[in-house]
RNA sequence: GGGUCUUUAGCUCAGUUGGUUAGAGUGCUUGCAUGACAUGCAAGAUGUCACUGGUUCGAGUCCAGUAAGACCCA
């Protein structure tokens, strides 16, 4: 083995064979438990970013943890096609290259081109997750678009349909006016701003007039330019203020409209003037009120949304009328929206109808992917009626059939469940599933699988036109098949029955709405078991927070401060990062403030720390449910881990290799203390581990692996096994070695889960001096606890041990005695439990203390004046002469005598209140006697000791 | 406006049903070429557990409120 750890000349040839040897497959094992995991869905023309990093080490972690458990394991992997972006990429690729756009193109050439794309650029997740060492079945590789799932979304969409769950209908939509689609309300970022309230007069008609005896209503409004498609005014029913206008008319300025005042409870009474203008065609709320009263709908604003030459008028059920003029003001025709606006505040001060403008602060929509306002927008639209799938994907997690970790997110999911609004899911792209539904030149709307069975089931003869829907579905709507319809439905195969539902679903919190809750609504809606009885589609949902950066702020393309995984574990230079962050950017004005950034946060570049340190640092942060600030010397710290465990095996490997390890059991093999407490230490390192992994505790489970390892196994044992090793005889040594061997290879298979590459380079070396046989670690049996190998007095008696050699250490340290001086103690007040201890682990005491002679002190036998610690009763002596300093002794046991006595207060004090020992459990009690008794004794003997002292 | 979460060492974070002297990594101080490792070894220092009040024999932990911050919904 090499001295150093180097990540680099081990990792990426591990995965090749690993991916050759076909081990990420299911074993196929009917007779064992099948576990599945479904990948959530990255874009398939994006990268891995550090929150993929962070879900993918747990998930892989999950995966190898049951698949060395013996499990029939699927690790589902595949991408989705992400409609709206992904179109967005190839747009402004074909305009900045060609200078075209998707229309020059025409639907089957663009999506051709996109298809290209795809082919292209497709490549880098899958790069990065066989970086990560995630052990998904490749083979089974999956994409939204590919043809088993076209033909599930197909089979969902028909079925949905056919159940009156799926509907058409003209409704007002969020409509994107730059990328020209309706989003669905997940979609819309609501920011707040600071705007304008106008107020605007609005003349009252016939002569009409106010409690005040004013001609007109004041109304408040933040869109003006709406005005022209007023439809009414509505005031609070309980108003007196205007009850006696109710069911008047207002003469509409600019258009000349004659418009209701109507009484409706959205009037509120307490804001602005407590009237409000009714726009239906361009205000949700506004739609509700027009519904109400039967409004009719007058849509102002095009696509694009600039005023409309004409207006289109509707009835309030959406059919074209003729109730109201559809005439705009020339002025006005063609404007932009917000140039509208001005235009028409201008008119209404011109014609002294504007009251007031007060500044306002209010929540505008925007688009998440456009980055543009939404414009509520009246078009015909497909969507999902949720409440009915609601009602049972809510009760699967009343019932516990599914169970969020952390908890509290199940809270998150009732309340966006209780309150469901139903889903728009077309969009108005090309890029995705196009739409099974094929309208006649009347509009009538068939819907089917295919244009020939709705030919067939509606007795079209071929004379009749068809055409199908334009639009294609929300990207959602496949991704909410994705647990079933990659395990071959709607065919019911073996897979879907193997590994359906899943068992865990790892993803962020932020798309608790868009896709884990429409999973569960689709899922129980399609797959049901056996019995009839809805199937979840997993069973446990573990909830990741967010990776931040170091200074706990998103990491976004625009702040610049996004991390690669794979720069982690290769390291980047500098200049590099500075142009990979700046390089390509949507706006280019910030690459100044992050080269600035950047060049301060990582002043050399990043260093190499390979896959397994990044994996162990993501484990080790994975506390439930919260955000990680990523911290770079975290990941240095852990990398350093890897060195460790690299240097413990050189170590093993080194007094191992070509020698006996007791591999024949006829042969005697005699354990050490240290190899009988280390085996005990183990096994109670697997059961903690275990229940770590068991409960989704990663942070704990590397927490635990870490503190064995460095702080037990490295500090303590492996010392420990030098003088048996360097001077034991052959039966010890066959003993220590056989232990040491078993050890570690035992320990490797514990670690590989969250650490996949270290374990299997040195496992190879080390499972045949143990006696392993197997191609690979990522096989072999995770270890189990055995009780049995736990032994309670090595246990203890190396607890002593350990102290009697850190006791003298102290002395060393604080007493500026060089640790290569040989020092011969001695002891007092030793019980007989002491003093066998003593005989027993001679060797390991002159060996870790350094120790020359020790000298048991007999009775009433005065000693000479000492350095001296206590353990217990016992107290352990370092002659002065000649090495120690009076007053640095004095001030130790000074401060030794201060801690003391601090505690014994406080115990006393405790002990003293009569309350405490009338309440207090017994155990808790007697713990508190205990600890004052050993503070009484220990404060004795300091301070006979510092009197001895002083005395000098 | 409604809701959820966070606040513990210089920094990044653990801390179970309330019960020793509140822990880890990193950083800091001192010493050390020691037969695996200086990406190391040994020893050491470091806290108003955000704040105020309450419950309790006992509160980092439970309750109420305050402050600061994050997020979700409207």
């Amino acid at each position: 083995m090499e001295k150093t750890y180097d990540p680099k000349t081990i990792e990426q040839s591990l995965y090749q064979t690993w991916e050759e040897q076909g081990y990420f497959k299911p074993n196929g094992d009917q007779s064992s438990d099948a576990y599945s995991i479904m990948i959530p869905l990255p874009n398939v023309t994006g990268s891995l970013h550090m929150g993929h990093a962070f879900q993918h080490t747990i998930m892989d972690t999950l995966i190898r943890y049951q698949r060395m458990q013996g499990k029939n394991t699927l690790w589902q992997v595949g991408t989705d096609h992400a409609g709206i972006a992904t179109q967005m990429v190839v747009e402004r690729k074909i305009a900045a290259e060609e200078n075209k756009t998707k229309d020059d193109y025409g639907r089957d050439a663009f999506i051709d081109k996109i298809w290209e794309w795809k082919e292209q650029s497709g490549g880098t997740i899958t790069k990065q997750m066989r970086r990560l060492g995630d052990s998904v079945d490749w083979e089974r590789e999956r994409f939204t678009m590919d043809d088993g799932n076209c033909k599930a979304v197909q089979e969902a969409f028909v079925r949905m349909f056919e159940d009156d769950l799926i509907y058409r209908g003209k409704r007002l939509v969020n409509w994107d006016p730059k990328l020209h689609t309706a989003i669905s309300d997940l979609e819309v970022e609501n920011k707040d701003k600071k705007g304008f309230m106008w107020h605007l007069r609005y003349p009252l008609a016939d002569g009409a007039t106010t409690a005040e005896g004013k001609n007109y209503l004041v109304v408040a409004t933040t869109r003006p330019e709406t005005v022209l498609g007023d439809t009414g005014v509505a005031v609070n029913p309980e108003d007196p203020r205007y009850q006696s206008l109710i069911g008047k008319f207002i003469e509409l300025p600019l258009v000349g409209r004659r418009i209701p005042i109507v009484a409706d409870e959205h009037a509120d009474m307490e804001k602005g003037t407590g009237c409000v203008k009714i726009t239906p065609a361009h205000d949700f709320n506004d739609y509700e009120v027009g519904k109400r009263h039967q409004l009719p709908m007058i849509n102002v604003l095009t696509l694009d949304a600039n005023i409309r030459a004409t207006a289109e008028v509707f009835n309030t059920n959406g059919e074209p009328s003729d109730d109201y003029s559809n005439v705009i003001p020339e002025q006005f025709q063609g404007l932009e929206r917000f140039k509208a606006r001005k235009a028409i505040v201008a008119e209404f001060e011109q014609l002294e109808l504007l009251q007031e403008v007060a500044e306002h602060n209010n929540t505008l929509p925007y688009g998440d992917r456009g980055g543009v306002v939404i414009e509520p927008m009246l078009t015909d639209q497909w969507y999902v009626r949720a409440a009915p799938l609601a009602e049972t994907a809510t009760k699967a997690v009343e019932d516990g059939e599914i169970q969020f970790v952390p908890k509290q997110y199940e809270n998150l999911y009732y309340s966006w469940m209780r309150d469901i609004q139903d889903w728009c899911i077309s969009r108005q792209l090309w890029w995705g599933h196009r739409i099974p539904a094929w309208y006649d030149e009347a509009g009538n709307v068939y819907v089917g699988r295919d244009e020939d069975e709705v030919r067939a089931k509606h007795g079209l003869a071929s004379v009749v036109v068809l055409r199908q829907d334009n639009d294609v579905l929300d990207t959602w709507f496949s991704s909410g098949l994705w647990t079933f319809a990659t395990q071959g439905w709607p065919e019911q195969t073996d897979n879907l029955k193997t590994f359906h539902p899943s068992d865990v679903l790892v993803t962020g919190f932020d798309i608790i709405f868009f896709w884990v809750a429409r999973m569960i609504m689709m899922t129980m809606y399609f797959i049901k078991d056996e019995n009839g009885k809805p199937q979840v589609p997993f069973k446990t949902v573990y909830m990741t927070g967010l990776v931040r950066d170091e200074n706990g702020d998103k990491m976004s393309k625009s702040k610049g401060n996004v991390l690669d995984p794979l720069d982690m574990i290769d390291g980047i230079g500098l200049e590099e990062l500075v142009e990979k962050r700046v390089g390509n950017m949507m706006q280019p004005q910030l690459a100044k403030k992050i080269e600035k950034n950047t060049r301060k946060a990582f002043e050399d570049g990043i260093e190499a720390h390979g896959t397994d340190a990044l994996r162990f640092t993501l484990a080790a942060m994975a506390s439930t449910g919260r955000d990680i600030n990523w911290d770079m010397k975290r990941l240095d710290g852990y990398r350093n881990f890897c060195n460790k465990i690299w240097n413990a095996s050189r170590y093993v490997l080194m007094n191992t290799e070509d020698q006996d390890c007791g591999l024949d059991s006829k042969l005697e093999r005699e354990y050490s203390l240290a190899d009988r407490w280390i085996q005990g230490q183990y096994q109670e390192t697997i059961k903690a581990y275990r229940d770590a992994l068991d409960t989704y505790r990663f942070d704990i489970a590397a927490q635990i692996i870490y503190e064995f390892t460095w702080n037990q196994f490295c500090d303590w044992y492996l010392e420990l096994t030098k003088p048996v090793l360097f001077k034991g005889n052959e039966s010890q040594q066959r003993g220590t070695r056989h232990t040491l061997v078993t050890i570690l290879e035992s320990l490797l298979r514990l670690m590989h889960p969250i650490m996949p590459y270290i374990t299997e380079s040195i496992w190879a070396t080390v499972a045949p001096l143990a006696g392993k046989a197997g191609d690979t670690i990522m096989l072999a049996a995770f270890p189990e606890f055995d009780g049995d190998k736990v032994d309670a007095t090595a246990m203890s008696d190396l607890e002593w041990l350990k102290q009697f050699i850190v006791a003298i250490r102290n002395i060393r340290g604080e007493m500026d005695i060089s640790p290569n001086k040989p020092l011969n103690v001695l002891i007092k007040n030793a019980s007989n439990e002491d003093l066998r201890r003593l005989e027993q682990n001679q060797a390991f005491l002159s060996a870790l203390a350094k120790l020359e002679t020790v000298t048991t002190l007999e009775s009433g036998e005065t000693a000479p004046a000492s350095a001296t610690a206590l353990l217990g009763e016992m107290e352990v002596l370092i002659p002065m002469a000649g090495l120690i300093d009076k007053d640095a002794e004095l001030a130790r046991l000074n401060k030794q005598l201060e801690k003391v006595s601090g505690d014994l207060k406080r115990v006393e004090g405790k002990l003293a209140n009569e309350k405490f020992v009338a309440n207090a459990p017994d155990a808790v009690i007697a713990k508190e006697r205990a600890k004052m008794d050993e503070a009484l004794l220990a404060g004795d003997k300091i301070r006979e000791q510092i009197a001895t002292i002083e005395s000098l």
